[in-house]
DNA sequence: CGTCCAGGAT
DNA sequence: ATCCTGGACG
């Protein structure tokens, strides 16, 4: 009836399920899109603080075949839901119909249960129109730091448990300074603080902790985008952090030579924006101590 | 004082959470009747589209006494809430007294850490007057579609999750054909669709998934009926289900030889309802071409 | 602001 | 099947 114009297949259905559950809670929607090289996805969460980029090559895909591209805007809730019906060794089909340009139908076989299950999507948003993502240097950064993601998820978690004071949205403030990374929440009743020195190559060949560091820099984020991230980066052994205080941050999973996931955060301005009180001043200022608390102790 | 008219008791209270459970969103009040051959429940819900029926032979019963039968209707949701507090391996002892013919009291001992529990319930509705159920045979019906209980719960929890379009009650299409059956539903920016198909016997020989079918068939319930008796299918690995396009649908879950829990469903009639719109017909329609899509790749 | 119910994860 | 977390309602 219809010609088939886009079949990737591929078997990976945790991969996608983990991608799904990390970007459903913060972005609505995202755009995607299928070219012969690969997919990419875009999305931007609702107040544009927070960019997100997924860029998987064909080769990750067991089985991909595309004819010509496609690019759609997809509800990321409603995938999520379909991705968590899907056994792990489901057989993903992802297909568009020639003529049916505002579908596309995600369909899962479990071949030994003979269960097939299919999901139709509508398009949603603004399709076609991919985000302008900006292309940065690594030398425009004043620091980046890489680590293992499970480093980086025990942070996360730590900060979230801790740092929600409950009057405001949970913030971190990250520090680079002296081949250290620092991560300072406030909670109700008191202050979280995680120091990260870089590990020396000797000790661990794997999975090391590395800060190249420019020039102090010293940034705050809303912890959801970290949480988010750093659901994201089960996706490979290794995080990337770029921080500059003039450019959005980069938080970024390599997945292995297949591709990545990335995160484009804003910092936030102290005093710059509406919801930023004393308070998260004062928070700046005591973290600015602690550094120098830090620095007498060397 | 008054003489033990009904003693039937029993240990399975898990067996009696889950029924209460499954029940007790649906249907207000259940008319029980004990007799000594064993217990007879029956129920219909306020829109009066379902209708419960659950057999349970006196066997069943870890220990049974009915002196003469006795009947009357209870409030689920009360019996559910004190099922509830009852650990799994209370012995439960319900009894009626000789003159106290408006009051019924359950009791939950737990032998090992001494403790008694009591529930007096009234009873509601009409006593005595059990609703007709009437026989119907199989052979009357244009599918019987036997499969894994677990398999049914999986497709209503699939269909539940996403079958939810927020603006009116959802509703789930189950259609079979060609040794297949399909589960459809519409959720807010999509579709779900799951089709099984017969398994080979050769493959399993355990729970297998059988159809029979003697005529296409595709109707419309809700799935609110399909979500309480997919609760209730805990009670065995299989259930039955018995489709016909003239008489309500039999949902069956045989509990070993000892008697069954069976919903009588009515499907929902395309635009026979008031809460079914052009959207309910444009949902058949589609429906209609899948299969017809289907019927082409074969 | 606290409670209750539903959904997801272990 | 159970427990915990998040969201909705009173």
């Amino acid at each position: 009836m219809f010609a088939t114009m886009l079949e990737p297949r591929l078997v990976q259905t945790t991969f996608f399920k983990n991608v799904l559950e990390a970007l459903s809670d913060l972005f609505i929607e995202a755009h995607f899109e299928f070219s012969r090289t690969g997919l990419e996805l875009q999305a931007i969460d609702t107040s544009r603080v927070a960019l997100v980029a997924l860029v998987l090559r064909a080769e990750a895909f067991n089985h991909y075949l595309c004819d010509r591209g496609l690019s759609m805007g997809l509800n990321l809730a409603d995938m999520a839901k379909a991705f968590r019906c899907a056994n792990n060794d489901d057989i993903i089909t992802i297909k568009a119909e020639e003529d049916w340009t505002d579908t596309v139908t995600f369909t899962f076989e479990s071949p030994e249960d003979g269960e097939i299950l299919e999901f139709d999507f509508d398009f949603v948003g603004s399709n076609g129109v991919p985000l302008e993502i900006p292309e940065y240097q690594e030398s425009e950064y004043q620091a980046i730091v890489r680590m293992p993601s499970a480093k980086f998820m025990r942070i996360c978690k730590k900060l979230s448990s801790f740092g929600d004071s409950g009057d405001r949205d949970p913030v971190v403030i990250i520090s680079v300074y002296k081949e250290r990374v620092r991560s300072f929440a406030r909670g109700k009743t008191g202050t979280s603080t995680t120091v990260c020195l870089q590990t020396q190559t000797v000790d661990k060949p794997k999975e090391p902790t590395l800060i190249e560091m420019k020039e102090e820099v010293s940034l705050i984020f809303d912890l959801k985008y970290m949480n988010s991230f750093s659901k994201a980066s089960t996706l490979s052994d290794q995080v990337t952090i770029n921080l500059s205080s003039e450019l959005p941050a980069v938080f970024e999973c390599k997945i292995a030579e297949l591709g990545y996931i990335r995160y484009y955060i804003s910092p936030r301005k102290e005093g710059g924006m509406q919801n930023l009180g004393d308070e998260m001043q004062r928070i700046a200022k005591e973290d600015k101590m602690q550094n120098e608390g830090d620095e007498m102790q060397n």
